[in-house]
RNA sequence: GUGGGUGUAGCUCAGCUGGUAGAGCACCUGGUUGUGGUCCAGGAUGUCGCGGGUUCGAGCCCCGUCACUCACCCCA
């Protein structure tokens, strides 16, 4: 802290930090966060992983507006839902229209669905997409207020092997990941034939219990999600209540046993829960969740099922349609809690030490050359010595240090390192590229 | 929206009953004027989250505020 004026009279001034200080440091608002390397590799290979056990069931990429109408949210997943009611990031643009950022991904892909016509082609329509969506919530472990889904969406079939195959892909893609200590639980909500008068039984039940205001209010709007409460002054009281599996008609009895026959087939481990409810008003049938058991009070990582009356209710016409959700941030945070390294080892295969400019100039074609071929390359830049150039090889995770300086220019060669074994050998450098993508493989 | 906890260097944290900051790791430089990962030496970096108050004096005490965090609720 002793600035005397004796010391580093040619120190090149540090830049100030006044204006900075002036204005304040933003940083991501609250609820968000920035993913830097090399976790956000990790998170990117989720996303891929997820992606792909889409891709290899046959469902096509779909990518569908950021935000949407108020009104699709308001019709689609429903107003006595949290996520409209008290969520939603909703805003006028400059032309008046009421707009809204995604709360979740099912509705706007069902709107496209409806907008382009796809159901009047082959069905069903299958179709994952991934992105943010937007909450206002308050933010906790695994809950940001922008979270990022990966989704499929099979439409226009009602078909219990449909909704196997969407419980499979879900569960496929989380084992991919190589999480093993998470569970996956199914139920069947009913349809809108059988909800309605299982829904008088529970709201009687739910009325001789002992309830606080809010949860009071909760029976009113929506008493299913009552069922769902975790508190266990709740629990207790609801031993002995009716459960929607037990109250299913006679075709939405055989379709969910129907869906559970077929998962046992095909090795599915799953739990039977029917105590299980969802907060999305457009659920039907099969409903279904994956929760991991290190992941705190968000333990849940994706959810989906059947949702029968959506697209009719966004004013398309009456389509059946099984999807899911996988959030992508809780995902990575179960792998990271069951320790599971995501993120590729090194960033690049090979790394550029340069001694001096004319070395240096034709050091960043050879790279160029090498990228080409496909090898990942970087370089060593700015004005450091040879160690710290070694270092930041080192550093790297690079399998081989290309060196060159003015000697090895001079006789048109580069000493090629391999920083794992340390043997060093002169190779020309019309022969650098392939002689590296070689090595590398 | 409601409750609890925590904010000190890039990271993890220490800092006694108030006397105006420290460690480890990381980073940079040198030891080795062309060779990394080990070792040794040196170096840079903090408005002690922010604002106010008490005090001769605040990282420490008080109030407020913001952020983070955990839980309720909700959900991915």
């Amino acid at each position: 802290m002793s600035k005397t004026t004796d010391q580093t009279p040619e120190r090149t001034p540090e830049p100030t930090v006044e204006d900075a200080g002036r204005t304040g440091v933003l940083s991501a608002p609250k609820g968000t966060y920035d993913l830097l390397p090399p976790r956000s590799e990790a998170f990117a290979q989720v996303t891929n992983t997820y992606a792909d056990a889409a891709r290899r069931a046959g469902y096509g990429y779909v990518a569908t507006p950021m935000f949407e109408d108020t009104a699709l949210f308001q019709r689609g997943v429903g107003e006595s839902t949290d996520v409209v009611s008290k969520e939603m990031y909703t805003f006028e643009d400059r032309g008046g229209r009421s707009l809204t950022l995604r709360p979740e991904g099912t509705a706007g892909v069902m709107r496209a669905v409806v907008e382009h016509r796809l159901l009047q082609g082959q069905l069903p329509v299958k179709l994952w997409y991934t992105g943010p969506n937007f909450r206002y919530e308050q933010p906790q472990s695994g809950r940001y207020r922008q979270h990022v889904q990966v989704g499929i969406e099979a439409v226009g079939v009602d078909d219990p092997a449909l909704d196997a195959e969407v419980v499979a892909v879900a569960d496929e893609g989380v084992r991919r990941l190589g999480l093993t200590d998470y569970d996956l639980r199914l139920t069947s909500l009913g349809c809108e034939r059988c909800r309605p008068a299982y829904r008088s039984l529970l709201v009687r039940f739910l009325d001789g219990l002992d309830l606080d205001e809010a949860t009071r209010a909760r029976t009113a709007l929506n008493p299913l999600r009552v069922l769902d409460d975790k508190r266990p002054e709740v629990r207790t009281q609801l031993e002995g209540a009716p459960l929607p599996p037990d109250h299913l008609c006679e075709d939405c009895a055989e379709h969910f046993a129907t869906v559970r026959s077929l998962l046992e087939s095909m090795g599915v481990a799953y739990l039977y829960d029917p105590f299980l409810v969802r907060g999305l008003d457009y659920y039907t049938r099969t409903t279904f969740e994956l929760t991991h058991r290190r992941l705190g009070a968000q333990a849940s990582i994706g959810g989906g099922g059947r949702y029968n009356g959506l697209v009719e209710s966004i004013g398309g016409p009456a389509a059946p349609g099984v999807g899911y959700g996988l959030g992508v941030d809780r995902s990575l945070l179960a792998c990271e809690a069951e320790g599971l390294d995501l993120a590729p080892s090194g960033r690049v295969d090979v790394f550029g030490v340069a001694l001096g400019p004319a070395a240096k100039a034709r050091l960043v074609v050879l790279l160029a050359g090498l990228r080409d071929a496909g090898v990942r390359a970087d370089l060593a830049y700015g004005d450091r010595g040879m160690k710290g150039s070694m270092k930041a090889a080192d550093r790297s995770g690079a399998r081989y240090a290309v060196v060159l300086g003015e000697r090895d220019l001079a006789a048109e060669e580069a000493q090629v390192k391999d920083l794992t074994s340390g043997e060093q050998v002169a190779v020309p450098l019309d022969r650098l590229v392939v002689h590296v993508a070689a090595a590398v493989g």
